[in-house]
DNA sequence: AATTAGCACTCTCTATCGGAGAGTGCTAAT
DNA sequence: ATTAGCACTCTCCGATAGAGAGTGCTAATT
């Protein structure tokens, strides 16, 4: 097993950027003439013959050329890549963009989803996990119909929540508002859990039902309220999926559903607290052949969210990592900023 | 320009059902064997002859099979297909999967989308018209942070409407509670409309300003609330798409965005109040050559929305419009039972 | 007058072939 | 250790040919 010397290492690098760039395999003569390697065409074969047999590059027919393997894209990233840095231009449309976003997070995220996603030209996703520590703000009871009653629950972050109750007897309205004015005095400012341990400390509430319905609404998963996903149409540009077998297998695999469980599963493995770059199958992923993710967590709790890229393997991983972590600390950053205020009202009241 | 004989209906009847099923020009040969006409492929070819003078058939190439054109499959909509009954079973999976759906059209419409995208194999898409008449039930201030104030809308169909505010100068959740009690008082129960010849009609009003937003807001028109879509990718496996141009160029074509305002024009210029085939690029309507729409306007009122099926031309009409007719008639079933019971309880209150 | 058999013709589709081009692997020379 | 030289492999592209399918037309048949 040779060492990665000075020079087979520019060359692995110059492949992998070269093949990124082009999606065709790259030659030893394309090597020796275009780059600053200044050796022969027969040199560099001789390179690529070693790094063929260190498993880093392979080529697909005899007579093309080099194209990097699994490990060689990692051994890339790791140790070789130039990580391009975000412009000033990039970040003006950033900060002009979320400019419209208001105070809230399921306003910001999908745009910064979709940013992400042109800037990449592959398919950014956010998830974003409901958070325990979430305080309920205000309840609301509506009356619709004679036999359904529309719960309201308005959150700390501006979310709002709905359900459709029957409840038994009919109430009206006047009643509800009653029942609403009872469960604001008691809930208001407390969170998921705090409702479910007033649940179990004691009995004597009325409405204990309608309290529990509470509780499981505020922490209540809906994936497509959380999760954003931009960036199909132009992933599927990549020469990748030139056919219609692999694209509609592409979309398949780019399922909203899909990814949201994928990249959480691989942001909860414990490894690399905050950014994590995944190429290929790896032995311990369900991640696909010829499929790569760049992800990242963002803040401002541990567990808050991910940011994530997706797309073939033949990813612009220097240019994807900076902008997916640069997104994944403006997003903690402006989170943090609303909760601060918050904590600054809260002491106001 | 000749009648169009019943033999020579026939004919273009069996083209047209054979093309949709196979997507493969249609031979002479295969008519005079496999169908009940009992003659030769030579008198075929002279039917289908005449029907190209017609400008019902074409051939794409001297020595293909015909396939119909846009005008052949007008008529056969028009006065030939055989419109394929809804069996038992369907109806069963339509009330199995609905029963889901609570009390809610924004439940509902969804469901319904991807039932008519299975059904069909092609997208289906739901518009939502805002009802002018939707009445606001109750009103809601809810202080977020120091400078930002939720205000939330619940509407008489269960919708919940919310905008972020900038209420200057600052209100703490005693005041905002006092406030939303007063619009309460003098708001529920009315339309935007009426809210808005409030605003009109008397000047002396505290938060003035704010009852305008409320007005405004019931009826804004959120697209992508009120417009559901399915069916993309099992559309996409209809062989039109099999190359990555075409797949690309349709996913283009089937945004969300550019079919929800096709299919309203489609149906607001004042022709068939119901029902309506569009076959590919018909004089006065943007709609591309190769591509079709069944729509079916749904209620209880005139202006409710619409649901319908788009796809290429080579389109199943006679088992589609069935199918949109039915879900057409079910939707407005359902909303009318809904509405109904508002009526019998706002005689109770 | 309508229908049909017969047949030459057209066009697609597929496979095959061959040459050009690109790139490699190996050997021997530097 | 590097490089020139060269035979070899494989793809890509265009040309070619033959099979197959379907038509249009004409003349014969009913």
């Amino acid at each position: 097993m040779n060492t990665l010397t000075e020079r087979r290492a520019a060359i692995l690098s110059l492949v992998v950027d070269e093949y990124i760039r082009t999606a065709v395999p790259v030659s030893s003569k394309f090597l020796a003439d275009m780059s600053g390697l200044s050796v022969s065409p027969a040199t560099v074969r001789n390179e690529f013959a070693l790094l063929e047999a260190n498993g880093l590059l392979t080529h697909p027919h005899t007579s093309g050329g080099r194209i990097p393997t699994e490990n060689g894209y990692r051994t890339y990233v790791e140790q070789l890549m130039f990580e391009e840095p975000i412009v000033e231009e990039e970040r003006i449309t950033v900060e002009h963009q979320l400019h419209q976003a208001a105070g809230s997070v399921d306003e910001l995220l999908p745009l910064v989803s979709t940013i992400l996603a042109s800037w990449v030209g592959n398919v950014a996703i956010i998830t974003r996990r409901t958070e325990q520590q979430r305080e309920l703000l205000q309840v609301q009871l509506v009356d619709i119909s004679g036999d359904t009653t529309l719960l309201v629950c308005v959150l700390d972050d501006g979310t709002v929540k709905k359900k459709f109750l029957t409840i038994y007897p009919y109430l009206n309205q006047t009643l509800l508002n009653q029942h609403a004015n009872a469960l604001n005095e008691l809930l208001a400012g407390l969170t998921s859990l705090e409702i479910k341990n007033l649940v179990k400390s004691s009995t004597d509430f009325e409405l204990l039902d309608l309290i529990s319905v509470i509780a499981d609404l505020i922490v209540e998963e809906n994936m497509s309220e959380n999760t954003y996903l931009d960036g199909i149409e132009v992933a599927l540009q990549q020469p990748e999926f030139s056919d219609q077998e692999s694209m509609l297998e592409a979309m398949g695999y780019l399922s909203i559903y899909r990814l949201e469980r994928l990249i959480n599963s691989v942001m909860t493995d414990g490894r690399d607290p905050s950014t994590r770059i995944v190429i290929g199958r790896d032995d311990d992923e369900n991640i696909s052949t010829g499929w790569s993710i760049v992800a990242s967590k963002y803040g401002p709790d541990t567990n808050t969210g991910v940011i994530a890229v997706v797309g073939p393997t033949r990813m612009a991983y220097g240019y994807v990592l900076p902008r997916v972590r640069y997104l994944a600390g403006l997003i903690t950053q402006l989170n943090r900023d609303l909760s601060r205020k918050n904590i600054l009202d809260g002491s106001n009241d």
